[in-house]
RNA sequence: GCGAUUGUAGCUCAGUCGGUUAGAGUGCCAGGUUGUGGCCCUGGAGGUCGCGGGUUCGAAUCCCGUCAUUCGCCCCA
């Protein structure tokens, strides 16, 4: 992950906490508007349960993940993904019993130890959601309906949804068999990293960017074609729910995920302009999870969205973000004889904020040019200007920033002027 | 984890063949100009030359390692 800085960077703009907190808030608005609760875990989990969850041989578990030993000799891991915490929670407060459907949503940190590059960070954060206790098509259809929707909310359009079913263990299980019988012969003109993935996970085989593996796999047998009858209606009922609801999407035979807990419904959001890393999230079905770390047996689906991956692109579309306005409104600047005139201002500026308007000074006590360095630098819009002859008088100079039009304010109205001008 | 690339001031970058106290622009600060700025002039501060080791009389410069960046692979978000 980056430092995300208080003022846009000249440089990776999209490096600016005001950009990231729009973000967060239009995924959350997206959330609520779908009837999704927020859950926050800790980023610490006994490592046994992403083995468990995600699978020993995985790449995750077999060498991604940041693992450490407590004193006592426990071993920890950062979390490297937010479904496994997720479950693992909610088991433990008794959310599945009190809630026969569970619909969450997330915003938080991940780790990979993996080496970094542009789009692929040690530290990411995920948006993501996680549904319990639904097995409907409706539901699947509903998740990946919200990760398009917080797309094109933030103006994110140019992407493109790809699906497939996985199915259960047991069909997944018949059609790799066919998969290794289709490869058998012609193994020897596979890439070497074919044959490693022929050996250890053959799913994988079909995740290849290699133009001769692509081609000896152009007649391999399909997913769908060995999917049972229940999976096979699951994925065809979901194909005619997004389109109900209007989601555009491409059928990937190839696409499988890089876990081992998902079950059916497997999807992923690929961007452009992302060089390598062009996937912008990816999600599934679950079913068998709950079950695998200790819970009763509950269907689960969500995804996990890149948010830095979304900056990214959101950077190299040039699409602006409704940014929360940080500038004060009101400057204090002052001049004159300090123990005359500091105290006033330390008063006005709590009376003007106590009004609720946001107000700041200079607590250099500089010249006025620096002053009013300082209010530009941080956006005021107004200057007020507190002097000894100011005070005689009972007034405040209130300077328009833009027009430079200066003219006295009775110190008694100033709040209400600002009000009316906020 | 693999291959390549880059790393000098807050930022953008010079720095010759290994040779004096590592420079410029910009930004920052101050003065010119005790109370009305942004221009201009003058000055100042700011550097573990990514870090550690080695070679050498001498290293920003050469060698090794390491960390970080960027690109690709693997994988993923």
């Amino acid at each position: 992950m980056n430092d995300v800085l208080p003022f846009p960077p000249v440089k990776d703009a999209w490096l600016h906490t005001a950009r990231w907190r729009a973000v967060e808030a239009t995924f959350r608005e997206v959330c609520r508007r779908y009837g999704y609760r927020e859950i926050r875990t800790p980023i610490l989990e006994h490592t046994e349960l992403f083995k468990r969850s995600i699978g020993e041989a995985t790449d995750i578990v077999s060498k991604e993940m940041f693992t450490f030993e407590t004193r006592g000799g426990k071993s920890l891991t950062m979390k490297p993904e937010g479904t496994a915490p997720a479950v693992r929670a909610c088991l433990e407060h008794g959310l599945f019993s009190d809630h026969p459907v569970l619909k969450l949503y997330y915003v938080g940190q991940n780790f990979r130890y993996e080496r970094g590059q542009k789009g692929r960070y040690r530290q990411h954060q995920q948006l993501g959601v996680e549904v319990f206790g639904a097995v409907d098509p409706a539901i699947d259809a509903e998740v990946i309906q919200l990760a398009m929707e917080f797309y094109r909310t933030i103006g994110i359009t140019d992407q493109a949804l790809k699906i497939n079913s996985v199915g259960t263990p047991q069909s997944r299980a018949a059609f790799l068999e066919a998969l290794r019988d289709y490869a058998r012969p012609h193994l020897a003109d596979y890439s070497q990293e074919g044959q490693q993935r022929f050996e250890l996970n053959a799913l994988r085989m079909l995740d290849t960017k290699d133009q001769g593996d692509l081609r000896l796999l152009e007649n391999a047998p399909r997913l769908v074609d060995y999917l049972d009858d229940e999976s096979k209606v699951h994925f065809e009922k979901l194909q005619s729910y997004l389109a109900e609801a209007g989601v555009a999407f491409e059928i990937d035979h190839r696409l499988v995920r890089g876990f081992d807990y998902y079950t059916r419904t497997a999807f992923e959001i690929v961007g452009t302009n992302l060089g390598a890393q062009s996937a912008l999230g990816g999600g599934g079905r679950y079913d068998g999870l709950v079950e695998e770390c200790g819970g009763p047996s509950t269907p689960g689906i969500g995804f996990g969205l890149g948010m830095e991956r979304c900056m990214l692109v959101l950077d190299t579309l040039g699409i602006q973000l409704p940014v929360d306005d940080e500038s004060p409104l009101a400057f204090i600047v002052t001049l004159g004889e300090e123990a005359k005139v500091r105290p006033a201002a330390v008063r006005l500026l709590a009376e003007i904020r106590a009004a609720g308007i946001s107000a700041d000074m200079d607590y250099r006590y500089k010249k006025f040019g620096q002053q009013a360095r300082t209010a530009d630098d941080l956006g005021a819009r107004y200057l007020l200007v507190l002097g000894d002859g100011e005070l005689d008088r009972g007034v405040v100079g209130l300077r328009n920033q833009t027009t430079k039009d200066q003219r006295d304010v009775p110190l008694t109205d100033i709040v209400s002027e600002l009000q009316g001008i906020a």
